[in-house]
DNA sequence: TCTCCTTGGGAACGCCGACGCGCATCTTGA
DNA sequence: TCAAGATGCGCGTCGGCGTTCCCAAGGAGA
């Protein structure tokens, strides 16, 4: 299935504005809603649409300090990973864990509200994880760009 | 203004339904749907709940190469910073930037179809931002964790 | 040219969300 | 202990929205 702009254009809508009313919608792109309907749900069934989520404000929650975080496993075996995983899956102060290519292992995002509270979740959560090597932690300082869907997504017309 | 535990359930389904009508999600909760109608629209207008987006399936557009990238400036003057940062936010290929402290200026997550892809993006995109010194890339195998929101925040209730 | 298929638009119906009102509960202060 | 305000909840109404059906227009293929 290909995607026209007007198709582009309504999942450019979407995930700034998930609630917006079919009519809303369909007079921004140039259709009639019951057009507009149709299309949305076809975007849904065939999935380019994965969910409607609301999105916090995580400053709102005091959680104003991200951190990366690198951490090697002692060995790269198999059961080494899996047992890895399995515990940081239940961490929840973590929100990314990225398996990764080159010397690091992994690399975490973990959302913290200040550095006091980084300390806490580094000897309650992070020095738990089973076969972990080495732990270095860098904090962000200030987050230039944060998009949930890339920019070229919606430049990719097909008809 | 203090979260009682109705309100984090409210979040938590909302954050994985935002379509989600009220009378659904009374039902779960436990409350009418005109109770549930008013904490939700406090929750809104409090700034709890910042938007409602469409969550898009990336791989269903061939985004499925995650690369962590490592940015040095040739130096940290102010305006080498703001001289990249004006720059980065155009590319359409980055989801999120990041000003570390430790020994890498910024760290950018990047989404690319696969490796030559990401080549093309290293030389369109990358290599034409301003200051730069070096850059350092790592490849992420597979992803172990991926939240919009650390589960931390659903278990904070004040009452 | 005829037919099939796709896509858009209009109208009716049913449901949902927004709003105002009244009631119950809890708290504050004398 | 009692009164008064605040807070939270449920019910009912009304307007708007989504859903569905039907029909029209345009294009592709035999």
């Amino acid at each position: 299935m290909a995607l026209d702009r007007k198709d582009l254009a309504i999942l450019a809508e979407l995930t700034t504005n998930a609630r917006a009313s079919h009519a809303e919608l369909a007079s921004k792109i140039g259709l009639s809603s019951t057009a507009l309907a149709r299309r949305q749900k076809t975007l849904e069934d065939e999935g380019y649409i994965q969910a409607y989520q609301a999105t916090l404000d995580l400053a709102q929650f005091g959680l104003t300090t991200t951190v990366l975080v690198r951490i090697a496993l002692e060995s790269q075996s198999d059961d080494a990973l899996k047992a890895f995983e399995a515990e940081v899956v239940k961490c929840p102060s973590v929100v990314r864990c990225f398996l990764m290519s080159g010397t690091d292992d992994y690399i975490l995002i973990v959302l913290a509200r200040d550095i006091q509270d980084f300390e806490r979740i580094h000897r309650t959560e992070l020095s738990r994880l089973p076969r972990v090597a080495r732990v270095q932690s860098s904090f962000a300082l200030r987050e230039i760009v944060n998009r949930a869907v890339p920019t070229v997504v919606f430049g990719e017309a097909k008809r």
